[in-house]
DNA sequence: CGGGTTTGACCGGCGC
DNA sequence: GCGCCGGTCAAACCCG
């Protein structure tokens, strides 16, 4: 399962979406989420060891926007045309309980009936076994599912990560719950879940097709417990960093869904440019995440300010 | 025996 | 309407 020793990456890169927005964003706005991202988090991430290269991987990038293109063009468009859709509502996701709250495409804060992650994940704590994942799911079961319900989706935050391994140690305990063969690629896509029945954050790790040395792995969701250890000495990872406690509502970033997003994609683009646009949803969020200053960043609320950089 | 993985089947949404 | 494809289910299997 949980394969390898700590990870030790060459160097990774990040990239995040809120795909539960999709809000139309310019055209370098891609790159400029990136390099802002990195410019940002890259000195926070060296704290945990991590060498991070600087996001040039034009392809990969490139890559990763379709693939979220695709996602967003393929019957999830409309969960994607709306706003922020939380499961687990405490903010960084530390010891909070499994809340959170949803608004419709609309924009309201009417929680939509086809919303079952957040209902069920806040009012119930399934006493399946674990084996038993596929009795109360994260989302409404297919054959549940009515016509029309559409499913919710999660923000999703995606690494690139240059690894042998491709389940890198996050500090999360994960099951597995599939594996398909990706278009367009010679590699499988994995499905995860995390093993914690409350909750629902899911993430697919895949090796780029371009360049095997890659993993990209694609968080969904926000994790309402702590992680179940820290590798790397105690410490937590980058992943686990991002992966558990990148707060909705805070420095998300939007991919526009245009065609002319491969244009943004270059290393030249200067952060001085248009910043990433934030997500500022607070009609949905729960209480906790409006107490995180916006200026923590993803690592925000589990690494103690004086140990940044920045 | 409990917990995790494998894998084929199934489902829903989109494009044609 | 049909086929494609991503995502999920769940039975079977594996392992400690």
């Amino acid at each position: 399962m949980e394969d390898k020793e700590g990870p030790d990456p060459a160097g990774t890169e990040f990239k995040s979406d809120s795909s539960s927005s999709w809000t139309l964003a310019g055209p370098d706005s891609v790159s400029d989420s990136i390099n802002y991202f990195f410019d940002r988090e890259s000195s926070i991430l060296s704290e945990f060891g991590w060498n991070i290269l600087q996001p040039d991987h034009a392809d990969e990038i490139e890559r990763f926007c379709e693939l979220n293109r695709t996602d967003a063009s393929r019957g999830l468009a409309g969960n994607f045309s709306g706003s922020q859709s939380q499961s687990c509502g405490a903010a960084g996701g530390v010891g909070g309980s499994c809340s959170g709250a949803a608004s419709n495409p609309d924009g309201s804060a009417e929680l939509p009936t086809s919303n079952p992650s957040v209902s069920s994940s806040s009012s119930e704590d399934p006493p399946e076994k674990s084996t038993g994942f596929g009795g109360k799911p994260p989302e409404i079961p297919s054959k549940v599912r009515k016509k029309g319900q559409k499913r919710i989706r999660q923000p999703r935050f995606a690494f690139m990560t240059k690894s042998e391994v491709d389940h890198l140690e996050d500090g999360y305990r994960w099951r597995k719950y599939g594996q398909k063969a990706v278009k367009n690629s010679p590699f499988p896509r994995s499905y995860y879940r995390c093993t914690n029945s409350k909750c629902i954050v899911k993430k697919r790790v895949e090796r780029s097709s371009e360049d095997p040395t890659i993993v990209i792995t694609t968080y969904e969701g926000q994790h309402c417990h702590h992680s179940v250890g820290f590798p790397r000495g105690g410490l937590i990872s980058h992943e686990a960093a991002f992966a558990g406690q990148f707060t909705p509502g805070v420095s998300q970033f939007y991919y526009s869904q245009g065609a002319q997003l491969h244009r943004g994609i270059s290393p030249s683009t200067t952060q001085s440019q248009q910043l990433p646009i934030e997500v500022r949803e607070s009609r949905a969020l729960p209480e906790p995440t409006s107490q995180l200053p916006k200026d923590e960043g993803l690592l925000g609320d589990i690494v103690p300010p004086g140990m940044r950089k920045t």
